[in-house]
DNA sequence: GTGGACACGTGATAC
DNA sequence: TGTATCACGTGTCCA
């Protein structure tokens, strides 16, 4: 992607320069060299704890950094909502920051919930699902339901980093709780479905 | 919604108890009233301090408490890819968790912008675009195009807390730099467009 | 005066 | 080894 134009419209918040996180990758500007035990002898054994004292703290005030630069940049990407609210300390900025992903992306662990949505006349359920993707995952997601009573009357999905989330909603899935668990078991079925590696034959060579 | 059912299908890491997360609201179970010096008076000056600096460290404990549960949290909603690379430190923890978000969620200021999708022989642009949501906000960004050349292939709407991103991609959009400074008005339009309360005139009594 | 939030330097520990 | 990370108790500031 080539960024071709980029507008930043600052509606309650002023303009903050971000602080930009440093991979642990690239080595800070630092002066830890001048401590170099080889390069500076210290005239003593109390001297040479002193030093080792700054850099510890000095190393550390680094790592302090990487971890608050961070902290900004949350701060400057969440709603502004947590901002008017004084929930701007560093535990409500994670928890914020954890609800916000955990209700639309997919985790990192394979999911499957089902849900009532209340206030619906004809019995609505959304279906909830996280798992690899792959190729025809959606499809096969909002087929899955066709053993069941039930009409599909919406999905999505959002894919991330090779994780996906799928939400299929269905209207007026019938059979109480064996419903629930037939419709489970047939989500379970698409998700538990292995991602073949590309250009290798189904027949694996060797039981899995 | 009422969750039915819930299933956890764990894969690669082992099941770990997510210490939840204490909202500051709710007070913890502490003995902080034993220290209180109007129910138990001190003998001296320096066991008055003594005192102070144990209630002092132990609050600050449950500060710790409160920040490294919402890091057990995002370790585990967070895909396993982060953990099999041993970036599970605090600092990448809240990189990875802040490029996710970043991402695919709407931001809290209001933001616009138009890039290039590389390596598409048609010349795909995608637009991308962060506001206040509001009923029929995702037809109006797919419409807004219609002054520009070009042809809207693809759309998408992810609303997080009443905010809203959407991505619209067009194909074979036309004019140069003033196609794109064309577009980008277009959408700031329907982005600027100011979210009216419900069961509220158009025709407000006073100019804004 | 009280409690909450943060930065700091230090000891422990892992690789 | 040195070089990371982390938890801890403390000093300080602010509401």
């Amino acid at each position: 992607m080539v960024i071709l134009q980029q507008d930043f419209v600052f509606l309650a918040c002023p303009m903050q320069s971000t602080p930009s996180y440093y991979p642990k990758q690239i080595s800070f500007p630092t002066n830890t060299n001048i401590y170099n035990k080889n390069f500076f002898k210290p005239n003593s054994k109390a001297e040479a704890k002193l030093i080792d004292a700054k850099k510890h703290s000095e190393s550390e005030k680094r790592r302090r950094m990487r971890i608050n630069s961070q902290y900004t940049t949350l701060r400057d990407i969440l709603p502004n909502l947590i901002k008017v609210n004084q929930n701007g300390d560093k535990a409500s900025l994670l928890a914020e920051a954890v609800r916000r992903d955990e209700c639309v992306l997919p985790g990192g662990v394979d999911k499957l919930s089902i849900e009532q949505c209340e206030g619906e006349k004809e019995g609505l359920v959304k279906a909830t699902c996280s798992c690899e993707d792959r190729p025809g995952l959606k499809s096969e997601m909002t087929r899955a339901p066709s053993c069941v009573k039930g009409r599909v009357v919406r999905a999505e999905m959002v894919t991330v980093g090779g994780r996906s989330k799928n939400a299929v909603w269905l209207q007026r899935l019938g059979g109480g709780n064996e419903g629930v668990v037939a419709l489970k078991r047939a989500l379970k079925m698409v998700a538990d479905r292995p991602v073949l590696p590309r250009n290798v034959s189904k027949k694996l060579p060797f039981p899995r």
